[in-house]
DNA sequence: CGCACTGTTGATGTGCATCAAACAGCGTGG
DNA sequence: CCACGCTGTTTGATGCACATCAACAGTGCG
């Protein structure tokens, strides 16, 4: 049976400790005492399990609960009037979904499970209310917040000043140091979204996402097949970003 | 005396009261009590002014108040690496700067008066301090945090996905519909920023806008004359945005 | 007045979108 | 087993929207 984003997520309930996972330090307890963190357990009932394809949530969903990415991939995608998908973000183990619905007390994106999932709902109420106990949760949950700003307005340079190929190493780059954070490889990297979805996320046409990493790989700065990245020359990969109007290097 | 944005702000102390602040119920403390308000009114000592052209804080600043517009109009933005400007936003009365700098304790981008501008300098540490104390400022700030993080969105939104007429729409719509906000005219609107400074804020050249709010005004939804803009047709202006591609209408 | 800055418009170039076709992988069913 | 459809990827040919380059007009200010 294909994935339908439309259908219901898939749920298996599983006792949830953050003391025990293998995000803590990248997750919303970072810094906490271990009796912080045992109080902020107590908000998060159980684990929630998405298949690949569907949706945690929905654009328009009222906000229940943030949710802690315990494993796996999302990616979440606002639409425009007339339809059309832009991807905002990709999102991997330790991050925080649902930011956007705090505004509105509605999510106002999308999240998709691109690949089997696990997340950790955090009712979002009582996350507010526990944070006013907690100084240094409350304190997170700010830094968490800002983090996402600055995220969107580093992308909003990314669109605004970079081309194509450009965009593309500092993806590469950014998946690349985002997952070695996670102790994966810096090097050897699997894209679990498809070459449409970035292209989306980077504001470009999935043709030129192709053509794009056939140019990252002409120039030796990376080896690709399919969806199987390795990334040959980092340095290079950085000169590719930050060179941006250097017709010398060619 | 040009100036230069790397010169220290202009500032003029005058007492603070949110209580009688004309942007009270658009700002942080929106939907407080009185009593709260009071308590709120205690952290800001004093406003701050700023003088067109000159800064209110620099990237790399680090964070010691977040600030309330309370008059006048302010551009943030990011510089790449190699120097070139993104416009991350522009901020009007009511409106909170300093947002991103709450991730690093850094100021990540640039805040510019863009006119002669009245902050309130709210500091941080007690605004925390404070909403451990009050519910619904804590609240408020989450909110408008998120805020931010939607309308983020929404300019990927647009520079991934809309033209540069729709771009430009979109934004004399969304300066209208604050402005309206403000007690200030839907209808006609003074642009505080350059044409270059828009540009860069949509992802476009400046030449691109002029010939955009020609396109624009040859079509009958606008007039323009420099800075001054009249919106004559809201409606189609609205039509211009969702209609992406629809070339029947040419 | 003269200069710097901003805005407008035209001519030309180019980077990416669009259109199109071929191919690979993969599950399904004859 | 192969044929088949479906999805995703790659590559080529062409067109267009916007960038770039350039000239000039309007404005404010020392």
């Amino acid at each position: 049976m294909p994935p339908f984003e439309t259908q219901p997520i898939q749920v298996r309930y599983l006792k949830a400790a953050c003391s025990s996972c293998s995000v803590l330090e990248l997750c919303l307890p970072i810094g906490l005492s271990h009796h912080e963190v045992e109080r902020l357990d107590t908000l998060i009932l159980q684990r929630v399990k998405v298949r690949k394809g569907h949706a945690l949530y929905h654009a328009g969903d009222p906000l229940h609960s943030l949710y802690a990415v315990r494993l796996g991939f999302f990616k979440t995608s606002v639409l425009s009037v007339d339809g059309r998908e832009q991807v905002t973000g990709f999102q991997m183990a330790g991050e925080i979904l649902g930011l956007d619905a705090i505004s509105t007390d509605r999510h106002a994106c999308s999240a998709i499970a691109l690949e089997d999932c696990e997340v950790c709902p955090i009712p979002f109420a009582q996350l507010q209310q526990l944070s006013q106990a907690l100084p240094s949760l409350q304190h997170n949950l700010h830094k968490i917040l800002s983090r996402e700003i600055v995220r969107d307005h580093g992308m909003l340079l990314l669109m605004g000043n970079m081309s194509s190929d450009e965009r593309l190493a500092a993806f590469l780059l950014n998946l690349s140091q985002r997952l070695s954070l996670r102790g994966y490889s810096s090097r050897a990297l699997v894209l679990r979204m498809r070459r449409e979805e970035i292209g989306s996320y980077l504001g470009l046409r999935l043709e030129t996402i192709c053509r794009g990493f056939t140019h990252l790989r002409d120039q030796g700065l990376i080896h690709i097949d399919g969806k199987h990245v390795e990334i040959l020359d980092p340095e290079g990969l950085k000169r590719r970003v930050t060179g941006c109007q250097n017709p010398g290097s060619e």
